[in-house]
DNA sequence: GTCTATACCGAGATAGAC
DNA sequence: GTCTATCTCGGTATAGAC
């Protein structure tokens, strides 16, 4: 008894010291690119002793990679529990899902802000994002909201993808950038809400 | 005579330095973001000898100001010069300067770029960029565009400007990604074009 | 005035041993 | 956690060539 109290006392240790560091590593891969942050950086802000990202994940590589899979997972999950829920508004089940990127792209910048950092240069980033998360995220969606994601992204045309991703997500992103310029800090409630309105009124206007 | 034609030589000879050194700040700027470059790279990869950053700008702080000058030159013309000519297809101002921003930023989409590097983060880059460079420029589209910039930023809105320039510039930041993606480079002419068409027949409806 | 070719400094990051 | 040995960083010099 004491000894298995033990074990789970240290293995719930373990787990609390991995999410400090992928939490301070979500955040700090994001904002400063994978290039600009120290594995030293991330221990000391997750604080957590020196040596512990190579003793929890090997290696800076890994430790990215788990995050980015944590991060896809969280949204995984916001999208398919918006996509289970009754539409507000009798919205269609593609309105649905947009205000639901909406509201998680302003809840957690982190995503969109990682894959910009990524997608501006080649590296094995990019391919692993692509491959390993994001076309395993839509092909999942597309089996299982057919209809809705045939909207967003069509005959996966580019065009409409990332004109959505932008106009969605991208002024989370420059959160900063809004603040300064109108003095607006676009993460307050009714600054999102109005945001999903305008996005679902230009990119998704209603079957009515 | 031979004095001043000499003068010249050396004068020219200065000029091309700072514009090698000032295209390839531009470019890494964008893409690794400002900490993430040394000046000795930018030295470097412009070809020219070190410590020539330092004599011909001072500090990496005034190289960075100065790149960003004249890449918000470059697009002022630009724009400047699309409000001067004769709309296509009987397109409205509003149309016919979203179509050129779009070109804009497939052409270089290093402006771009940079602004999300650095709207990412708080420092004192976002500040001169809003202050020095983005209001300054919007202020005069105002005042000599009022009509067509009433429409891409009404009174000042945020969601529109973010959605306009998230949806007309992003795919060109993203380029990696769509390349790995969609298999396809967004800098095709054709893509270009077809991007352009898309944005404004969701953003910016003829008036027909 | 412009450039070449070095050398140096202090600060900070790095991998790896212990 | 600590320590070492090594690297790169921005910035500052310098001395001479064109």
């Amino acid at each position: 008894m004491a000894a298995t109290g033990s074990a789970r006392r240290t293995q719930q240790r373990a787990i609390d010291t991995q999410d400090a560091l992928l939490d301070t590593a979500v955040e700090s891969f994001s904002r400063q690119g994978y290039d600009g942050v120290s594995v030293r950086s991330i221990e000391e802000q997750a604080g957590v002793n020196r040596g512990l990202v190579a003793y929890h994940f090997g290696d800076k590589a890994e430790l990215w990679r788990r995050a980015v899979a944590r991060l896809f997972a969280q949204m995984r999950g916001v999208m398919a529990e918006a996509a289970g829920e009754k539409p507000e508004d009798n919205d269609s089940l593609a309105r649905t899902l947009a205000r639901a990127f909406v509201r998680y792209s302003a809840e957690q910048p982190a995503l969109n802000r990682l894959m910009m950092q990524e997608s501006m240069q080649s590296s094995w980033r990019v391919e692993h994002l692509v491959e390993a998360e994001i076309r395993p995220m839509l092909q999942d969606m597309k089996q299982q909201l057919p209809q809705a994601t045939r909207v967003v992204w069509g005959d996966w045309d580019p065009h409409r993808y990332y004109i959505f991703i932008g106009a969605a997500a991208f002024v989370f992103s420059a959160a900063q950038e809004c603040r300064v310029m109108f003095g607006r800090s676009p993460r307050e409630q009714d600054f999102v809400e109005r945001h999903a309105d305008l996005v679902l009124e230009l990119l998704f206007p209603p079957p009515g």
